[in-house]
DNA sequence: GTGGTCTAGACCACG
DNA sequence: GTGGTCTAGACCACT
């Protein structure tokens, strides 16, 4: 299976955050299914050209957490009784349109990715600190 | 006057770079403009709790990217004339109402900050490889 | 490879502007080529006795001009493809030594170091301005 | 008088140093001659967009080197008794057509100011510890 | 008091 | 082991 991670080399993000956060999120996104099998450590690393040392730190973090599950000589799963910390699944069908359409409207005004990000995540605690 | 700066120590992202990427934000969002003069380098660093070498080096590549301009013994400009990789200053008064319409209904749904991130990010790039 | 860095402490000139001058310059010289390995950080730091931080710093901003390549791990390469503001590398053979000449004529007539290139850098200027 | 000082704000060097240097050096090259009247701090500070603290200093120090003679209220000259670590006027006329000549050569190379300096310093270093 | 350089040393991400 | 970030603090050049 193709995982349809996007890491960026060059964020400055060290890239085993990048992979944790993204397959926590292809979970909660319902991308990635509890039992699910996760491509080997080897060939997650080669297709996104990464040291397999961070990869397996990743599945190692992520077993620790309670996501993940190692069957030695078998593979890696998405666990089955996700921890409560992960959240539930959270049905984006009627969300995702959302995010498109506010995409759509960034690119319209010539904004960059790292450009919007920065604005949501400002604006964000801006309002977190309004609510209190 | 105040830098509206929003420095998390913990999200991993180097000081430098949040910082960097925020006053480039702050700049093509209209709050600051050419020839603005920026607080002190010490100052800044007593406000956000930063060293100040760490907000040095921010201003001295910011400069070296043509955008500020120090003046040893005055103090420390945004510059008049900015590079056109900074793109030019974005009317943001028709996009900031879809971005905090965005947020609520991602608080609504429980999403994290940085999950919402996450998700803008990877929809962002699913995008892009569509467009080509 | 020993790298042959001449830096002077005294001279007031920042050590970081000298190491990347003189680096620049090797390159030119075609003492180094383009791929060629670059000593570590920390060994070049301890044979020119000079903080390791200040030689990160050039690395760093030779980097940033495209001079430099940095794998994180790895080590720092000699950019495969220079940016044209490098200038090519010269054929110098013809040249050195004519310079050599000129330096012994120098301290022939009692000529320091400084002296000479103040000498060579006035009248530079003054041919500069002369030809427009 | 207009002195020909060539002061580059953007090298690095501390202007102080630039300036006394050249200043020496138009001395030894007999340009400017024991006796002579030096600009006023203010107009040098004026003519070279220069504070005149830096220029102030400048003087000082030449005076406390012998260099410069201040005379309150008249003005500043060129020493009359040099000290001998200035060493004495040097004789550039068969000299200077070398210098001339080499720059030539640099130029036809494409060889920038800076990097003839740099490699003419460098080969100096290196001849001078071949000399031991 | 401005920005700038440099040091010393700790800790991190990566291979 | 690689490069990278960050801190703390000293000292310098300039206005």
């Amino acid at each position: 299976m193709e995982l349809p991670l996007q890491i960026d080399k060059q964020s400055g993000v060290p890239l085993n955050v990048q992979m944790e956060q993204q397959i926590r999120l292809l979970i909660r996104r319902g991308l990635l299914k509890p039992g699910d099998l996760m491509p080997t450590v080897r060939t997650l690393a080669v297709s996104l050209e990464i040291n397999s040392n961070t990869v397996a730190r990743v599945y190692r973090d992520l077993q620790h957490s309670g996501v993940l599950l190692l069957k030695r000589g078998i593979g890696t799963f998405v666990a089955e009784n996700m921890p409560p910390s992960c959240g539930k699944p959270v049905d984006l069908e009627s969300f995702e349109p959302k995010v498109a359409e506010l995409i759509a409207a960034a690119r319209q005004r010539h904004l960059s990715c790292v450009e919007l990000l920065q604005l949501i995540e400002v604006r964000w605690k801006e309002i977190s600190n309004a609510h209190g």
